[in-house]
DNA sequence: ATTCTATCGATATTTAATTATCGAATACAA
DNA sequence: TTGTATTCGATAATTAAATATCGATAGAAT
């Protein structure tokens, strides 16, 4: 085998691996995403310019094998003896995350976990942009949170059949959430990130993310118990 | 061989068999138990007295053999045809999560998320009571908060030292998390449930939790993105 | 009384995730 | 220039979790 033959082959396999991971990391492997993107821009901030999985790992008590092999799914080569090159990585792992592109949201739920959230700063990291927040308190509405005014709920559904918006963030009480959210539904919302402690029912078409304190602190529990 | 002998042989098996899942329920199971009480609860209020695994399943979405092996995983014994009786069962997940009794805590950081926290009612649904709120912002301090009064948080390691506190819950500012971690840490206290968006590092008999919002954005992120 | 059906629990089997191993590449020092 | 240490990436092995299968049990229907 001559080196041109072999480079062809060689990248057409690279190609299609490129394209079998993007459709296919695995749900662990995201999750650990965002620590690392925390740590990278930790180090990006210092001037820092190269980083290895097992310098990584070691910070955020991982392994190194599940590390490289979870850099390894951006697509993104490393180079031996020195690693990954810090600022693309940054750009891969986002990529990965679809965290490149901001996602324009709403907020529904001005309560206190809903302020909270809106003071929380991650939010533009994750490439999360709430536009509006709505609440169905009277003394609310007008009010304006961390820069974004407080709309009334009732409009909900007209904002989101015009906007388009793909994405609500649902910080309202328990009680209400179900018929909230099927509202949401109908308008034609895409993503729901639940805070309320229930479980949504919707059509298929709406992806729920639901954040579940009680799991939390039922890990908790039983790590205490031991 | 007789029946006797076949009774006493199978109690022993089954006491062993016991023992063995208490010391390792899988943690997926434990994460799954909370979403199994607040059914169970529901159903319980209801005046359903009995329960299968498939309903059961059925309710959450899930598998019907996964919930029937989680279950298991409690030590209780269902009944063919009947399924499990709900009050016992209900008892038994709060036993292997450590939920039946009490669990006495307090709340560092009374802004938004801790306030909201506060209010989200479900604490005491969990074992968790919070005999205590401190934080550092001299208007707060003296205030209630849900019936809790807001003490100084240069009080809290005294507090923590004279009535062997276990746990805290941590919904301070990221910046100031490590440092009254450490505060936390030597005062004693054995288990920190962390909602700052940073890891903590501390000696390892302190049990660290952390509600990391990051990681299921990530997850929502990355099936919107399908 | 007998058959049928829903359910359990125990034991495989399959799938997914993590960890281990090893050869190749490359910077750096001797 | 050569040797060494470090890291990567690919493949293999292990571990953990989820799912499937199947016999046993007990209540309900015939």
């Amino acid at each position: 085998m001559n080196g041109r033959l072999d480079n062809t082959e060689n990248r057409h396999l690279k190609e299609r691996k490129v394209l079998d991971r993007i459709k296919s990391i695995p749900l662990p492997a995201i999750r650990r995403y965002p620590s690392y993107l925390r740590r990278l821009k930790k180090y990006e901030s210092e001037g820092v310019l190269w980083i290895s999985a097992t310098t990584l790992a070691e910070d955020l008590s991982l392994s190194s094998i599940l590390v490289r092999k979870d850099l390894a799914c951006t697509g993104l080569e490393g180079r031996p003896k020195y690693g990954f090159p810090i600022e693309p990585l940054i750009c891969a792992i986002e990529k990965s995350l679809g965290w490149d592109n901001a996602t324009d949201a709403i907020l529904v739920g001005a309560g206190n976990l809903g302020t909270a959230l809106m003071g929380y700063g991650g939010f533009t990291q994750y490439g999360l942009k709430i536009i509006a927040v709505f609440d169905s308190d009277p003394l609310k509405i007008g009010e304006m949170i961390h820069g974004v005014k407080i709309l009334d709920i009732e409009k909900t559904a007209d904002f989101i059949a015009r906007t388009k918006i793909p994405m609500a963030v649902l910080t309202v009480p328990a009680a209400y959430a179900q018929l909230i959210a099927m509202k949401l539904s109908d308008a034609g919302i895409k993503g729901i990130w639940n805070f309320a402690p229930i479980k949504l029912k919707l059509s298929n078409d709406v992806i729920i993310q639901r954040v579940d304190l009680a799991s939390s602190f039922a890990e908790l529990s039983s790590r205490l118990k031991k």
